[in-house]
DNA sequence: CCCCCCCC
């Protein structure tokens, strides 16, 4: 709403009569006169590219802070020095501020996110949308002329401009839409840490959110806002102007002009708290966006070494691949390394020659050494079963904590020590993926299992399996 | 008058 310069509200019909005076002086038609408040301010802008028009008019608006960046140094060719941005919200729509210089230090102190306050004499010009995302055309910049007063009633403004669109509406959108959603935040992800681009460390944090569709989507938050981020008491989480991303299925992530409120005091997020509270909490909302844990992508086939048996697995033409998290009951330290061919990427046993050099089958040639290989033969077990596997290589320096050199040379030098690499080993529990496949030896088929991969237990990601199964177990059951 | 929209 536009105001007069005195702060004294005007009646929309009344501004039609000022700006009318303006438009004999010469600076608005009558056919822009259409509406009122900021877009007022839209219209008299469209028409005139002189922003110094607006200086002219004697208005005031009366609006609240949404959203207060911080202070940031700003460079061109000419000058340079620093800025803030923020963004207000009238009942008639809302607009996007920037402060530079000697206007960062006269208002930056002053202005409070949430707070009302009359502005009068700023400058507007054509927004760039590339950077601003607000629904306005138009931005403001402040001027030495620009007064800005706190504003003690601060009623009938909206607390901000949203547009919520419910997570189920998200599949019909398309990747890169810039949309508003609000969610009770049902778990957090650890913060993480990522090279950027520029080669700069920078952090990043995914939170789910899920509303009263009954679909979750991840939200990912960046730099500070991810550091400080807490989720722990579940708030409800409004992410205005974000973008729709297509990874992981469909994901969400803020931008820079994302304005992320956390328990914002809106009609939404208070319907949000009651839904969650009463019922919300005990669906168990499917996302949009694929689990992505450290256990492997969404397509990892996770079993129990009993359903490995029961479903025979690896009994077909083809190897069966799946994973389990099991604990180590044994691994045998006796015949764990080998002599192998010191090639680059051979990995063939040796065989000791009469002349004390090595012999490698695989590369035909003979050499003066040889360097030491791993290959671990494990018994692992859950809750259901036990199976005997075999680690190769990485996989089983992953189990055994180091690397063949290492444990070939304690092997050689300090058999205590070497001992109790593997004594340690026992009763760790990790994510296997594991190969089984039906191989016959001496005319006896059994099913050999080889382990590709060994990943420590993400043991947030694996508790929230084991409800998830747990409450379709109870569904099939009729519970 | 500014402006990096990030990562798997």
């Amino acid at each position: 709403m536009l105001h007069r310069g005195d702060g004294a509200r005007f009646h929309p019909d009344f501004m039609l009569g000022i700006h009318a005076k303006e438009f004999i002086l010469g600076f608005i038609r009558p056919e822009n006169l259409v509406s009122h408040g900021l877009r007022v301010f839209r219209c008299l802008l469209a028409k005139s590219k002189r922003a110094v028009m607006c200086l002219l008019l004697r208005w005031t608006i009366r609006a609240r802070v949404t959203k207060k960046n911080n202070i940031l140094p700003w460079r061109n060719l000419r000058r340079e020095g620093k800025l803030f941005s923020f963004e207000i919200v009238d009942e008639s729509g809302e607009i996007g501020v920037t402060a530079f210089d000697k206007e960062v230090d006269k208002f930056f102190s002053l202005l409070e996110t949430g707070k009302v306050y009359y502005i009068s004499r700023g400058k507007l010009k054509e927004a760039n949308k590339k950077y601003n995302t607000l629904k306005n055309n138009y931005e403001m910049t402040l001027l030495s002329e620009t007064s800005i007063v706190p504003c003690e009633d601060d009623q009938d403004l909206p607390m901000v401009e949203c547009d919520f669109i419910l997570i189920a509406q998200l599949k019909h959108m398309e990747k890169d839409n810039i949309i508003d959603v609000i969610g009770v935040c049902r778990s957090v992800d650890d913060l993480s840490s990522f090279t950027a681009k520029t080669g700069r460390q920078e952090y990043k944090r995914d939170i789910h959110l899920v509303d009263t569709s009954g679909k979750a989507v991840a939200v990912t938050l960046w730099g500070e806002q991810a550091e400080m981020f807490d989720g722990s008491a579940q708030p409800i989480v409004a992410v205005k102007r974000a973008r729709l991303s297509d990874f992981g299925g469909q994901s969400v992530s803020a931008i820079f002009s994302s304005a992320v409120m956390v328990n914002p005091d809106i009609p939404e997020a208070h319907r949000l708290r009651r839904w969650y509270d009463q019922e919300g909490h005990a669906l168990d909302g499917q996302s949009l966006t694929e689990l992505r844990p450290a256990g492997g992508g969404a397509n990892t086939c996770w079993k129990t070494l009993s359903d490995v048996k029961t479903e025979q697995l690896g009994q077909g033409d083809e190897a069966d691949y799946f994973s389990c998290v099991a604990t180590v009951l044994f691994s045998g330290k006796e015949s764990c390394l080998y002599q192998a061919c010191p090639s680059a990427d051979c990995k063939k046993k040796v065989i000791e020659q009469p002349n004390g050099l090595y012999h490698c089958e695989k590369c035909d040639k003979q050499f003066p050494n040889y360097k030491y290989c791993v290959m671990l033969s494990a018994n692992i077990t859950d809750f259901s079963d036990n199976q005997w596997v075999t680690c190769f290589h990485e996989t089983a320096e992953g189990i055994l904590g180091h690397n063949a050199e290492t444990l070939g040379q304690l092997k050689d030098t300090d058999e205590a020590a070497f001992d109790e690499v593997f004594q340690k080993v026992n009763f760790t529990t990790h994510i296997f993926r594991n190969r089984v496949k039906l191989e016959t030896y001496n005319d006896e088929s059994r099913v050999k299992a080889m382990v590709m991969e060994v990943k420590p237990v993400d043991h947030r990601e694996y508790s929230r399996r084991l409800i998830s199964n747990i409450r379709n177990m109870a569904l099939i059951k009729g519970l």
